[in-house]
DNA sequence: CACTTGACCTGTCCGC
DNA sequence: TGCGGACAGGTCAAGT
């Protein structure tokens, strides 16, 4: 997915619509997507209310009044999108990714009992939910490992270079991309940002000065913060809580955009693979030192 | 160890 | 039009 901005602004959209209702029923048909919607857990979601929705990386958590949360990562292709009572068919026709609900890639229909409904869609079946009491959420061993949030107000520029510089010998881009080390980069803004601090996304860690990895701290969190005023990145699947594209793509600089002019030095933009991802690069720009 | 590859899935696009 | 292969925004496990 859904990187940091996306899983953001989905958060956003859940929380002005979610809270306070009350979850009457649960449908699945696929166990991976939702492993305990039909074990003896599922007690503690039927007939509990929402509490609110929170981030942490690209997880989404929302709190149950059962003192249960339910934890969900969209992966590649996840969708949770909420339609009010009575209003499944397609909405938003000019902005819109998706048409009735459920479709085809639904995985997971939690019921409310004013009738409205969420949808959690995946077309690659990917992403997932559980169902794990609140308290233990910050002790599972995913979350216990993520590093920190790039956008947190404790996480500083000598925070960032300490961390990133844990990999030495490692590509940047790599880097960026472990969640371990920084948590919420993916693809598209780890391209973005590298472009921005014009850094090749193969140089190894040590060849980059503690002034670069400065300016790489500052280029991400524009990055991001830019995104999630736009509302995401949609490419072909990613919407918001209400099943509206995010409009960050339209302004990236170059991801997909190979064979375009780079907009600082019109140079053309190319496609390479770095750490096993497609990864998009000014060659002019982003010298490999 | 650290890094790379394959697996998890479905859909789309591109070349033949 | 059909078919095969590559590729897609993420993350693990397994392999080198």
């Amino acid at each position: 997915m859904p990187e940091l901005p996306e899983v953001e602004t989905v958060r956003i959209g859940l929380n002005q619509l979610l809270p306070g209702k009350k979850i009457d029923n649960v449908w699945s048909d696929w166990v991976k997507s939702f492993p305990n919607a039909k074990s003896d857990v599922a007690q503690f979601l039927i007939g509990a209310k929402i509490i609110q929705a929170q981030r942490r990386a690209k997880l989404l958590l929302i709190s149950l009044s059962s003192n249960y949360s339910l934890v969900i990562h969209l992966k590649m292709t996840g969708q949770l999108v909420f339609r009010g009572k009575q209003n499944f068919g397609g909405g938003h026709p000019s902005n819109s990714l998706v048409g009735s609900l459920p479709d085809k890639s639904t995985r997971v229909i939690l019921s409310f009992k004013d009738g409205g409904k969420l949808f959690f869609n995946d077309q690659r079946k990917f992403g997932w939910m559980r169902l794990l009491p609140s308290a233990e959420v910050p002790n599972i061993d995913f979350m216990k490992k993520l590093g920190p949030e790039p956008l947190g107000a404790g996480f500083s520029k000598a925070q960032f270079q300490q961390r990133v510089q844990r990999r030495p010998n490692s590509a940047i881009k790599a880097v960026l991309l472990d969640q371990t080390v920084i948590a919420g980069i993916g693809n598209i803004y780890a391209d973005e940002s590298l472009w921005g601090s014009k850094i090749h996304p193969a140089t190894a860690v040590n060849k980059l000065s503690s002034q670069k990895l400065g300016v790489l701290f500052k280029a991400i969190q524009e990055v991001l913060n830019l995104s999630i005023e736009l509302g995401g990145s949609s490419d072909r699947n990613y919407v918001d809580a209400e099943g509206k594209k995010g409009s960050y793509l339209k302004f990236a600089k170059v991801f997909r955009l190979q064979g375009q002019p780079c907009p600082r030095c019109g140079t053309p933009i190319i496609k390479i693979r770095v750490a096993g991802r497609g990864t998009h690069i000014c060659p002019k720009d982003q010298r490999l030192i």
